[in-house]
DNA sequence: GATGAATGAGGATTCATTCAT
DNA sequence: CATGAATGAATCCTCATTCAT
């Protein structure tokens, strides 16, 4: 985890990237795009955004798009790009006793759900395009992969210390659970599936639910 | 699972679907643009799929596409309509000891992701279709939300026979888990995600830990 | 020369054309579409004409263009084939003493002379496209090679009979009076370089002087 | 070739050129502009060459182009310029025997060729630009004029000294066979014509039989 | 029913030229 | 003088949908 891929990915997609502005004017326009198309992107799908509402959003002509931009694929790179270091490495609250699985794991699925409530509109329209664009199903993935990897340190770690199920292999069971929050959450703060029930979705019942059964698929000891 | 979803309604999305063919060649042609349709769609995604390339692919004019379908929402949910009832009720092999929850659950994940990998393509459609079309949104949730309810069920019977944790809302937990098996089917064969572990996906191993994450999730109790 | 490639290149560019229409309508619409980009085309030149002019003039919406051309090099392509033979095998009067090499070269420089005269415009849009796009050149090249060809395979037959001088390598010297007299062409019938002079060009004067020049280039004997 | 193309106006065509740099950065920046279009017209040709590759390759801002032309027609001007006068007065050696028409018209006829394959690339690019813009149409023509112009003279002079065939007009004679030349050149230096006759053009080979064409052309008595 | 040509609104993209710094 | 970002008119091209045969 930490800074590994933290510098290594610069840019989401590889494309060969317009050069950053020189001026100071320059930085302004690029980062305006930038906020019009999270806004219109956010307001009208990634689909239906046409290059004109973002340049009409950001209050410039046409042409000054492709300044900084060559497609609408590289302005929604740059949009998560912004997004991208609480989407990839949500702060997690100090936990006191580092040492009580059950409370690290709470604190991070907490940390997790938070992030992805934080950057719903966002995480909503990286699935949308991750099933449009062959570039970004890539981003996804490495973001989920990512997850999964650092999870599945975990669990081998606690398989190592006894506290989890040595029968279950950690790649395969960080896969499934992570995927399991991630599923959940967006669920929850995307597309709002629950929203018939009557019921709103409450983040702590989440946090709780989520904790308990993955705790419990690993096969937590019982807290005392 | 019940009758909800199979109403008079033949058609998936609630489009003013056209009527079927009166004569026999008209049953032919339209057989033929939903074959064609099926592949096309497959090859090229739903997005970059042109109606004139399923025309084409079926052999007849473009013309002839609008004598039974009115666009591409249309003919996509006839296609699915073709499988629709092995995507909804995968046959489960009878299990010998019905009281045996744990195989209860093992022969349903089974079936599952039997069934997943079956209609592969189909659900990876499915899935694109849901991120760029609200009447195919809707018909995905319901099927998930069928298999939820469905699960959701079958918790509350073990909760109620002591079988499982009783300290986890049904629904949630029928949700949360539920989500893991889909979010992991679709990975292992669609996206094929693992495909640089160097690892394949391998079928029981899936079925094996999914199904022991989620009997101990649940707490179900050791099988002696 | 003959038949060779008559057959060989039946389109101009070697362009993944569409097919051609298949009724009788399409091959009507075709047909204005070729005639009035050649309209075009003469009247604003190569560069400056706009698809929407030859939809336009042609009296069909831009769409339309599509159904038959992929690009504007396409519908030139289709224009030249129009005019094809009639540049490339200019008919030529049967001269009555073929033994007279001086009547036979005539007769050909005045065909020559005259086809271009017909296709002047054409002439002179072929020139400037072929200053613009690669694939047009090599039609041009090949077109001039042929011309060449045959010319020199006709002085190698004179120096057998030992009536041109056999001091010159027939190709070489085919290649040069060839290109004067094809310059001479164009300069007299798409530039209209001497208009300055006040005087016009006349055919009849072009046609001595430039098979006065040929003949006496390559030695033909004094006719007594 | 006398002063008629010599006037006030260095530019060569009769665009509101902008004045010349004052000072000594001035020059040196428009000098970098004039390189770097070369450069770059030679590599991408007239029509595709675009102002900011110009400046681009010249090392200087978009707007600073403007300080020294209005648009590309005049640096291309501008170039054209730099090699006007090797191109419009090829240095001919000394003939030792200037009686010699022969040995003068060879010499002659080397100068031009020789001029002509150093300026190659420049000579193409004139072509090109002359098919597309009337303003560099009149340049070219005008130099042809030039050259016409001047072996008309000589042609009329030999006439006069009856070494030279009588019956042909010596401008129309000029015409044909100093587009001989120059059809010849570019062919052989510029569009590389022959390239697949494998074999390639010599320059020598070139000069014997233009030359010799030539003066068979116009009855040059034999030379003893 | 089947055919396939015709339609045209809609959006992307380029690049010469201007102008504030 | 130099800078380089901003401008926006001008075209190209696609493809769902219609309709005469």
């Amino acid at each position: 985890m930490s800074a590994e891929n933290r510098n290594a990915t610069p840019s989401v997609a590889a494309a060969p990237a317009r050069e950053m502005p020189a001026t100071a004017r320059g930085v302004r326009t690029r980062a305006a795009l930038v906020a019009a198309a999270r806004v219109v992107f956010e307001r009208d799908g990634y689909l239906d955004a046409r290059l004109t509402d973002i340049t009409k959003e950001a209050g410039c002509a046409t042409g000054t798009f492709y300044t900084y931009f060559t497609n609408k694929e590289e302005v929604f790179a740059a949009v998560l790009e912004g997004a991208r270091d609480d989407m990839m490495h949500p702060g997690m609250d100090r936990v006191d006793d580092a040492d009580d699985p059950y409370a690290v794991l709470e604190a991070s699925n907490r940390a997790y759900l938070t992030a992805y409530q934080r950057n719903a509109k966002l995480m909503g329209l990286m699935e949308q395009v991750a099933h449009v664009d062959p570039e970004f199903r890539r981003f996804r993935t490495e973001r989920a992969e990512a997850f999964i990897a650092r999870n599945a340190r975990g669990i081998a770690e606690l398989q190592k210390r006894s506290v989890a199920d040595p029968d279950i292999d950690p790649v395969t069971a960080s896969r499934a659970l992570s995927g399991m929050v991630s599923r959940m959450a967006y669920g929850a703060f995307v597309s709002g599936e629950a929203a018939d029930d009557g019921r709103e979705y409450d983040l702590e019942e989440l946090v709780y639910t989520l904790t308990r059964l993955w705790a419990n698929a690993l096969k937590f000891p019982d807290r005392t």
